[in-house]
DNA sequence: TAACCGTGGGTAAACGATTACTTTTGTCTT
DNA sequence: AAGACAAAAGTAATCGTTTACCCACGGTTA
């Protein structure tokens, strides 16, 4: 069916190797023989076989993105830039998801170690304390780069946002604007979520400050959860006049709890969300937020990775960590 | 390094047919070996090399999915549902995408053949009367079925929005909300776009309305065209009391034009866009749309080519075009 | 008892490339 | 004119499975 490289060399009466060797650009081949060659393949137009060439070099130019959900836009920015970033090394990309399941994640990762990856980027869903599937992963000799959600008591490289410094950036971000009664909706779980607890923690302490018990409340992902949390807190006395929200959609689902409740945004209360999801400025009150610098995530993570499968730099001790600084997005919810 | 067929064979003094015929029960072997063999496969953490399996049997048991932009909710959507799909098959999903440009589009689609893939879903990014593409595809043999986009001139099999059905819809809708004057921001180009713009005269003509010259303004994808188009559209005379729009992100300029212009949606002028994209009810005022049915879309292409794949149903001899039916959500942009 | 047959398993040849050598050929040197 | 040497191309083995076919063995049947 499909031409190969015998097809040509036949054709041309040289041999297999020959063939190879001019589409491999390598060898001593003259020019002559080159010429016709080339000239043959494309006539016929020959494509590699990739997977032949696989098993032999080993190689499968492929890489793994293990991802929670790439519904989400901040996982499709991570993707593409992914994508992106390891395309001129002429690397492709398979995506599974796990729909946050850790057993889903598993066998999905086996799966794609059994194609054969060059290497794995992984957003994890794997609970505290679990390190089968790394330690899997290890035993393999694949490289891998972890994104988003650190893994406690783990030795891997890592990509993510700086999450103490988002907290801090919004919340200094709200002090600056006027507001001292400033407020937390907590994202679920200790890790991302709990240092961002912790940046706006540290950003109140270090202005003197302080935060009653009810300043902090917990919301969830979605935005359902933020205007229930946001319920929560217009209840708090004194009422908050600031709110630094776990991510954006807690924080339209804030807006939308102090618009109902016949307050204004930024007047009464200003809101800070996180992450700056795509059309955080077309809302009823374009949303103030926290850029995490999604696709330099992305983008550092391929490149840890396609280093790290390149062999340009070698299995370093402590692997590394790189954490992106996140930018301050000023929109109307904090403006006045 | 990675553990083969031949270590459990030599470790059992079988041959590694004996294993292979095990792993994959097929083939006449005794209760007895069986168990052996798996018992050790299991103690190595066997794990079949799916490589040299694709390279005898031709198949990879992998898709291609080849898009324009995987960071657009609409086509996240349709990778999350086209990958839930194929995998109860054992397939996975790389993917592709174009950013639009079709030269870029070419050379993606040539290495995912390199690749082997099985089979191809995309949604092209081919200028008119370009097939060179798919001409290709057609004569490697691999099943494609495209999505989104039709592409005029090809038998191939089609999965996408019923875009008439869409514009008729979002009409009809606004005729019922009582609105007379009703105009429409179109999108670029006449395939889908033209699509929807027919849908929404004809269902106008249907009514014995008529649609002035100055009722029909063009817009892009984006929201900053919807903000322009719309104030084109508030000079038009009598002002229009209904507009619908190509997509959300042109709905969403619009409206902010119209607030812009001290009027009040959907008092003064209805709004009606189409796409359905998350957040779409989080907005200034929340938005009524025409829901495109993005999963089924993926879904239903995805089945679509793995019959083909899986040969159950024969070529045809006239391809399969499926159209899925658009529902309208209401929201507040058109409620009064 | 010889022909037959099903069972369990093995042999050898792919699949389409790459890799590490080897052979051939022609030119240059001395 | 013979040996040396480099350029150009070829040979054989390999990657890890699958596939098509064959063989040995024990029991049945004629």
């Amino acid at each position: 069916m499909a031409v190969t490289m015998q097809d040509i060399a036949r054709d041309l009466k040289v041999s297999v190797v020959t063939v190879s060797k001019v589409l491999r650009n390598q060898g001593r081949i003259s020019a002559a023989t080159r010429k016709r060659v080339l000239r043959r393949a494309k006539e016929l137009h020959y494509q590699m076989n990739w997977v032949a060439r696989s098993l032999v070099t080993r190689r499968t130019y492929t890489i793994g993105l293990l991802l929670p959900d790439f519904t989400h836009p901040f996982f499709a920015e991570i993707a593409r830039a992914v994508a992106q970033t390891v395309r001129p090394h002429g690397y492709h990309v398979i995506i599974s998801y796990s729909e946050e399941d850790p057993e889903l994640e598993m066998s999905e990762a086996d799966s794609l170690l059994a194609r054969q990856v060059d290497g794995l980027i992984i957003a994890s869903a794997q609970p505290v304390r679990r390190l089968a599937l790394f330690k899997q992963i290890q035993a393999r000799k694949v490289p891998y780069v972890l994104i988003d959600r650190p893994i406690a008591g783990l030795q891997a490289p890592f990509v993510g946002a700086d999450n103490r410094a988002i907290g801090r950036l919004a919340t200094q971000h709200l002090i600056a604007r006027g507001c001292r009664q400033i407020a937390h909706l907590r994202g679920p779980g200790i890790g991302i979520a709990g240092d961002r607890l912790q940046g706006y923690r540290k950003a109140l302490a270090n202005r003197g400050l302080r935060v009653p018990a009810s300043y902090v409340v917990d919301a969830g992902h979605g935005d359902q959860t933020g205007y229930e949390g946001m319920r929560r807190l217009l209840r708090a006395r004194p009422t908050p006049d600031g709110v630094f929200c776990y991510n954006d959609p807690v924080a339209i689902g804030a807006i939308k709890a102090i618009l109902d409740a016949n307050l204004r945004v930024p007047h009464d209360i200003c809101v800070v969300g996180a992450g700056n999801v795509r059309y955080s400025d077309l809302l009823a009150v374009p949303l103030t937020t926290v850029d995490q610098g999604t696709c330099q995530i992305g983008a550092q993570a391929a490149e840890l990775l396609m280093e790290r499968i390149l062999q340009k730099r070698p299995a370093r001790s402590t692997p590394t960590k790189i954490l992106i600084l996140p930018k301050l997005v000023e929109r109307e919810s904090t403006r006045r």
